[in-house]
DNA sequence: GCCGTTTTCGGCCCGACTGTTTTCAGTCG
């Protein structure tokens, strides 16, 4: 069986070779498009290439595209492919992903000096051997052992969760710079992907060497990659690099929007600017007069300075960050999407009774300080052993402890439930009796997360189709950059939450959230519910309900669809089905 | 390779930084 990341991978590998091939660079981007959109698709490619035209129908997959598709999910090769194989040693694949290595460099290594892998590179670049090639100097060669070196030492994609704190960091300290005046983060950081390649910090400033001078002298920095009049990039001791662009501060909002990206929405909005007669970069919007470079001419924008005035000029509403992936945001009505403010309720903490480190008072009182109104204890169940999971004898004891409690704090409303393992065949792991004296059940898979599909998804549906249960939690089990978990058929899982009025959660926690923001964006068109819970286990946990939203919001989620906005009543009567 | 209320062919976003190039190519985002 075909699965979309397989394919993902496949056209990633074709642009790849393509790329080293030096062919045709609107081709290479095509098949990387390929790639993006079976990565990000919630339908299943090898199911869609049953129907005649479905694949055709997506956005970037053409007819030649489709075709290699369908070969691969009929015979599970493409010939074309494999044939590319054999004419690019699969080593320099590697090599691509280097950074100030790219593919005309790879090309000339492998070509003039038989360079196949970065064991080779490595090597030759020690015995100097790559010397005396047309175009490499002494420098150009002393950058690539240093990329070398530095790719060995990087962090790779950092997730989210490291990736905010960082910039939110860098930006206090950048705010403190005299001369400087506005200062954000940007990338795909304030888009709020999952992983993050790296960070982006804009900042406005009446002089910019200053802000340079400073950023470069970072204690935490240990390499300067580039450093010019407007732009510095780093690399930090534990390998993240960040980049400072300076700007101007009437350009602010343009470069904000430029930074922000998506690259394809970027592309998507020039395009515009051009058919409405503009022209549009880092510096503003401008008339197009056919020639380069407007900004360095004298020539002034028609906008620039907020986001909101450059989207007006091209007739479009505000796009709020998450939402700019050129997955139809410029083409449909956007929804009002959820905020962290919009949270009311926690469904899904842990205390000192399994794996948390908090009291259930103090859980309470942490929920409370939230300005919720609802906070459901739901520690382990007897299963999940390496979790101090409660055995029926002890959850029974944790129920009357938990309704003890919650006389205590009676503004607030304090659910005994628990967080139940899936257990392999669907059943749940507690008896039904057990499980009907509970406020709430959120039901988990936790264990055997490679199951094929199909078992995880009879699964699955087994716990949503359960009378008890209202949230089904972290439905995968992945954890980003980690382990891939439950390979979901989202559209199924979707139609039986809704049936069975059981919401999806997104939790929270940097390390899972899962649902992930496409399958938020199925939840959303498949009309079921979602839940956006903290999993919290430590003091602060609370903290992490931001990521959650910024996935939810990926996803196109609105307040009223996830189950926390929802008021006090609302939500006590939804857990009381019927 | 993909795509189309100007196009089924001819485009396909735009600028900064670096190195080695005396005018630009490669790379990145």
């Amino acid at each position: 069986m075909a699965s979309n990341a397989d394919l993902s991978a496949l056209f990633e590998e074709f642009a790849s070779i393509l790329e080293i091939l030096g062919a045709n660079k609107f081709k290479v981007i095509a098949f990387q498009k390929v790639a993006r959109a079976l990565d990000a698709m919630a339908d299943d490619a090898a199911t869609l290439a049953a129907t005649k035209g479905a694949l055709e129908a997506i956005e970037g997959i053409g007819a030649s595209s489709a075709a290699k598709i369908r070969e691969y999910v009929e015979t599970g090769t493409i010939a074309e492919l494999d044939e590319l194989r054999f004419q690019v040693p699969p080593g320099l694949r590697e090599l691509l992903g280097i950074s100030g290595i790219g593919p005309k460099t790879i090309s000339l290594l492998w070509k003039e000096r038989g360079v196949t892998d970065k064991t080779t590179l490595k090597a030759k670049l020690a015995t100097g051997e790559l010397a005396g090639i047309k175009g490499f100097g002494e420098k150009k060669l002393q950058n690539i052992a240093e990329a070398l070196t530095l790719a060995e030492q990087s962090a790779g994609r950092i997730r989210l969760g490291a990736a905010l704190p960082i910039a939110e960091a860098v930006v206090e300290r950048m705010e403190r710079v005299p001369g400087v005046q506005r200062v954000a983060y940007a990338g795909s950081l304030r888009r709020g992907k999952e992983t993050i390649g790296d960070v982006d910090i804009l900042c406005a400033s009446s002089d910019p060497p200053s802000a340079h001078a400073v950023f470069r002298s970072m204690p935490e920095i240990v390499k300067v990659l580039v450093s010019g009049d407007t732009k510095t990039s780093v690399i930090t001791s534990r390998g993240v690099q960040i980049d400072l662009r300076t700007l101007p501060l009437a350009s602010f909002g343009a470069a904000l929007m430029y930074f922000t990206g998506s690259k394809e929405h970027n592309v998507r909005l020039r395009e515009r600017a051009i058919s409405m007669g503009y022209r549009l970069n880092e510096y503003g919007l401008f008339v197009d007069d056919g020639k380069e470079g407007p900004q360095h001419r004298g020539i002034e924008p028609v906008v620039s300075a907020t986001e909101e005035e450059v989207f007006a000029k091209l007739g479009l509403p505000w796009v709020p960050p998450e939402l700019r992936e050129d997955r139809g945001e410029l083409a449909q009505a956007m929804p009002k999407l959820i905020e962290l403010g919009d949270l009311k309720a926690e469904l899904h903490a842990h205390t000192r009774a399994s794996d948390g480190s908090m009291t259930i008072d103090e859980l309470i009182l942490a929920a409370q300080a939230k300005g919720f109104h609802t906070v459901a204890i739901t520690d382990h169940s007897k299963s999940s052993f390496q979790a101090n999971g409660l055995s029926p004898e002890r959850l029974r004891e944790h129920i009357k402890a938990v309704h003890e409690a919650a006389a205590r704090h009676p503004t607030m409303t304090v659910l005994a439930g628990s967080e139940v393992d899936i257990l392999i065949d669907g059943r749940l792991d507690y008896e039904d009796e057990l499980l009907g004296k509970l406020d709430i059940v959120v039901a988990s898979p936790h264990a055997s997360l490679r199951q094929e599909t199909a078992v995880a998804m009879k699964r699955l549906l087994k716990a949503i189709e359960h009378p008890s249960v209202r949230i089904l939690g972290h439905p995968s089990g992945r954890i980003v950059n980690g382990r891939s978990g439950l390979d979901l058929d989202v559209r199924e899982l979707v139609a039986a939450a809704k049936e069975h009025d059981v919401a999806l959660e997104i939790n929270a926690n940097p390390l899972r959230l899962d649902l992930r923001d496409s399958h938020v964006k199925a939840a959303m068109e498949g009309g079921a519910l979602l839940a956006i819970n903290c999993d919290s286990h430590e003091r602060d946990n609370l903290d992490l309900a931001r990521y959650g939203v910024l996935t939810g919001r990926r996803g196109w989620l609105t307040a009223e669809r996830c189950v926390n906005t929802w008021d006090r009543e609302r939500l006590r009567r939804w857990l009381k089905r019927g």
